[in-house]
DNA sequence: ATCGTGGGATTGTTGAACAATACTTCAATC
DNA sequence: GATTGAAGTATTGTTCAACAATCCCACGAT
C-alpha cells in the first residue's frame, strides 16, 4: 500500500454515465419515446418494423429491441404476430394511473420532514418553472413542468426506483392528454395549487402539504376520467 | 341489433391471457427469471450469449430481447460490450427498496377500508401459505409466502401498475437473500407478525394494521442492512 | 348479409457474417 | 519484481437475408 494507492482510494465515486456507453438500441429507444410522449405519434398508431427500421437506418432486430424496451414501460403495446403499437389508455388506466400516484406523491410528502433540501428546492423550481411557462403562453411547457413538479415531489422519497417508476407513470400520464387531444390549459388552473403545496413544504409543514395534495389528485382525476369517458362515449358510438 | 347481439355484449370480459400469445423471447425471459429469482443463477453470475443461445435453441437474437427486458426488471445488468450479469444488489438497494416498498405497502394498507373482500382474503392466504411452510420446515417456500403476503398487502391498493411495480421490487428483494447466501429462516420470526396485520385488516382496523406493517418494515430493514454489510465488509475484505 | 378461401403483407425467428470492444497473454522496460 | 505496452483471442454489437407463421383484406360462393 503506497500512498499513490490512498489517494485514488479517496478520488471520487465514478459519475454513473461510466457504465454505459448507449448501445444503438437503447438510443433509439430514446428517440421514440421523445416521439410518443411528446405526440409526435399518436396513440394507437402502429409502428411498422420495416419502414422505421429504413428511416433510421437501423436494422429491424435492433429495432425489436427498442420496441420490447418501451413495451415494458407500456409506450408502446405489442400484439403478437401484428406489430408495436402506440399505447391508447382508456379511462380504466386513468384510474389506476392515479392510484399509483397516490402511492407514490403521498407517502413522499408526508414524509418530507426526512427529504433533502436540495429534493424540496426541485419542488420549487418546477412550480417556477411553470409560472415562466404560463407568462409565455407555452402550454405545452406548462404541462411538462407540471410534470416535472409531481415527479419532483415523489423525489422526496429519495428512492431511485420510486423516481424511475414515477417517471414511468408521469409519461404514461401525459399519453391521456394526447389521447383526448388535450388542450394543455387544463394544467393552467392547477398551477397556483402547485405554488400552495410548495409553500407548505417549504415551511416543512409535510401534512398540510399532503392534504393539499389529496385534494388535487381528486379533483385532476376527477376532471381527466369525466373529460375522458366522455371523449369515449363519443368515440364508441361514432 | 337482434337478441344474439345482445347476449354477445353480455359475455364476460376477455382473458387477459387472451391477448399475448406469448414469444419466445418472453418465454426465454420467464424461464430466465425463475433461474435468477430461485438462485440457480447466483448473482454476479455472467449469461454467455452463445452458451444460452446454444443449450436452449433460440438464437441469439431472440436471447438478447429476452436480456432486455430482464434488465429493465433489474434482474439483470447489461454492461457494454462486457454481456449482461445477474444483479448483485448493495446495502444501499436494499434501503432502496424498502423505500419504495412503504410507498407501496403502507399507503395500500391505510387505505384498506375500500378494498375488496378478494384482496384481504389473499393476504390471509399467504399467511396460511406461510404456516404450512413452517410446518414442514419448508424454508424456501416460507419465503415465497412471505413475498406473497407483501404482495397481497399491496394488491389492497387495486392498481395494476402497483401489483407489477411491487412485484419487481419483491422479487429484487429476493435477490438479496441470495446474495448473502441467506438462510431463509430469516422469514420465520416474522410470520407472526404477518398473522397479526391480517388480523387487523380483517377487522378492517386499518391504522392498526398500518401500524404493525410499519414496525414490521422498520424491523426488518435493520436486521437485513445490518447482516448485509457486514457480509459486503467481509467481502470486500477477503 | 354471412361464411370460406385465397393472396399479399407483416411479423417471428433463425443463422451467418463482420465490426467493435474487452479480456488475456506475454514480452519489454524501469 | 512490478508495471507498462502490444499482440492475439474471445465476446458482444449490429446488420443482413431468408423463411415460416400469422394476420388482414378482398373476392367470390352460398
Amino acid at each position: 500500500m503506497t500512498a499513490t494507492d490512498d489517494l485514488i482510494d479517496r478520488l471520487p465515486e465514478p459519475p454513473e454515465a461510466l457504465a454505459r456507453a448507449t448501445s444503438q438500441a437503447e438510443r433509439v429507444a430514446d428517440m421514440l419515446r421523445v416521439f410518443v410522449i411528446d405526440g409526435a405519434l399518436a396513440p394507437g398508431t402502429r409502428l411498422s418494423e420495416e419502414r422505421l427500421s429504413r428511416k433510421y437506418g437501423v436494422s429491424r432486430n435492433t429495432l425489436r429491441e427498442a420496441f420490447r424496451l418501451l413495451s415494458r414501460e407500456r409506450l408502446l403495446v405489442h400484439q403478437m404476430h401484428r406489430g408495436v403499437f402506440v399505447s391508447r389508455p382508456t379511462s380504466a388506466d386513468v384510474r389506476d394511473l392515479f392510484s399509483a400516484r397516490r402511492c407514490l406523491e403521498l407517502p413522499a410528502v408526508r414524509g418530507a420532514r426526512h427529504a433533502s433540501e436540495a429534493a424540496v428546492a426541485a419542488v420549487g423550481a418546477a412550480v417556477a418553472e411553470g409560472e415562466a411557462a404560463r407568462e409565455k403562453a407555452d402550454w405545452w411547457g406548462l404541462g411538462t413542468a407540471n410534470m416535472h413538479f409531481h415527479r419532483a415531489l415523489a423525489g422526496l422519497a429519495g428512492s431511485a426506483r420510486i423516481d424511475e417508476f414515477m417517471s414511468q407513470v408521469l409519461a404514461e400520464t401525459r399519453l391521456v392528454f394526447h389521447v383526448m387531444n388535450a388542450p394543455e390549459q387544463f394544467h393552467a388552473p392547477y398551477l397556483d395549487w402547485n405554488r400552495r403545496i410548495h409553500l407548505r413544504l417549504a415551511e416543512r409543514d409535510a401534512d398540510a402539504a399532503a392534504v393539499e395534495l389529496s385534494r388535487y389528485l381528486d379533483a385532476s382525476e376527477e376532471q381527466l376520467v369525466t373529460a375522458f369517458t366522455a371523449m369515449e362515449r363519443d368515440a364508441g358510438g361514432a
